[in-house]
DNA sequence: GTAAAAATAGCACGACCGTTCGATTTCATC
DNA sequence: GATGAAATCGAACGGTCGTGCTATTTTTAC
């Protein structure tokens, strides 16, 4: 947790008034999720958590009341730090194609490049996938959260006439989530050094492909803001 | 093992018989296959192995000396199926996009349609791509050898000119290998009906982006053999 | 400063893990 | 059927896991 949350904040209202313990349990949770985006969610384990933190496995464990309660917080913290660094700065790009590519640019950086590469939500997915339970409901309910919101931004793009009129939002994005997916796939296994510039490529194939006609046969080429000039 | 490796076989050349346990291995490889396709290579125990063989933990463990090697052999045996059942069907289908068709409808259907879904060469890429070893290396050498052979059937598309001369082999395979990273995602964690025709569309969008211009504009509805036609 | 409350530590439990080893059963061969 | 080898079992070891208890320490509130 680079911002703290605020532990004088809700001494108001109530008796409950937010104890320091709240602070370390943020900072638990703040490596839980380093730990869980390399090894997995069901890779996570109290003791090394504890290890982690110079902490006795019952203090930690005492935060949460069940491995299971620690990773659903994990799940949700995942989920803030995606909205904001995937989310958010992506809004503020004008509506429409541009918006949808910094979505677009912002997952993939998110998802590959990074330090602490490993997406949870790819993990988590093949983990949970036959395992029900309130983790996997968890997770599916932020992926599904993501997936919407790009959808609206598809929707957007169409309204703005960036792409075409019959444009299948689901269809689209299960084609730019797909890319999304492989890029994790064959640069973080695979260790192929191409496949960045591969996610680009097809993205750009993708877009041109959902384009209204008027436009060139090949608008392929990168047009951040082209549009306008 | 429908076929048993007929332990008669090696009788002869010298005094090594391979004596009626090759064929319980094989039976144990068998069933660990089963349990690593839902719950993962990581997931897999031997006691729980043991279980459903019905036999000691130990008598498991005697075939393959480590839980290591018992993973590597899974892995060994997927590969040995995935060439049965995708590789070597699909190469009756005439040369070009035919073939690459058929190595694809093959592989979704392996993927995600049959009973015992859930494919260790997506699985598992999650699972070890931070952990390096042999069995990482039996794994990433399998997921090698097939996109190998789709870039391979890629070229051959080109040469028969029902793919633009240009196409970057790597390049369409990533996009391919993404549609059924997608498929496997969407059809078995978020359990969406739609993936798999999600999947056949993106497809037929691919090949129309890749096909020679000389062909029509929208050639992406199926023709499995309307060029001769 | 003191007392209540919250946070943390220490310890132990039962369960499962992979692995080892010696005993025992089953098999292949003469 | 006897014999040696191969396959299998049974029990145990050290380890880690999540979790539940009871102290003890630290923080909070007056």
């Amino acid at each position: 947790m680079s911002v703290s949350p605020s532990p004088r904040r809700l001494a108001r209202q109530d008796s409950k008034p937010l104890q320091k313990g709240q602070q370390t349990k943020a900072a638990i949770v703040d490596a839980a999720l380093g730990l869980a985006t390399q090894i997995g969610l069901e890779g996570l384990s109290i003791g090394a958590l504890a290890e982690v933190m110079q902490m006795s496995k019952s203090g930690v464990f005492a935060h949460f009341g069940s491995r299971e309660e620690l990773q659903i917080s994990v799940v949700r913290e995942y989920h803030t730090r995606f909205e904001e660094e995937v989310f958010y700065p992506a809004m503020s790009f004008p509506r429409g194609l541009p918006r949808l590519r910094a979505l677009f640019d912002n997952w993939m950086k998110r998802t590959s490049v990074e330090i602490d590469s490993g997406c949870i939500y790819i993990s988590g997915a093949v983990e949970f996938d036959d395992r029900p339970g309130p983790v996997r409901d968890a997770l599916a309910g932020s992926v599904n959260t993501w997936l919407s919101a790009m959808h609206r931004a598809i929707d957007i793009a169409v309204e703005e006439g960036h792409l075409r009129p019959d444009t299948d939002a689901a269809q689209m994005g299960f084609e730019i989530h797909a890319l999304i997916l492989a890029l994790h796939y064959e640069a973080r296994f695979l260790r192929s050094p191409q496949s960045l510039k591969r996610a680009v490529v097809a993205f750009d194939g993708i877009v041109s492909r959902y384009s209204p006609p008027s436009q060139a046969d090949q608008p392929s080429v990168r047009r951040r803001s082209s549009k306008t000039a």
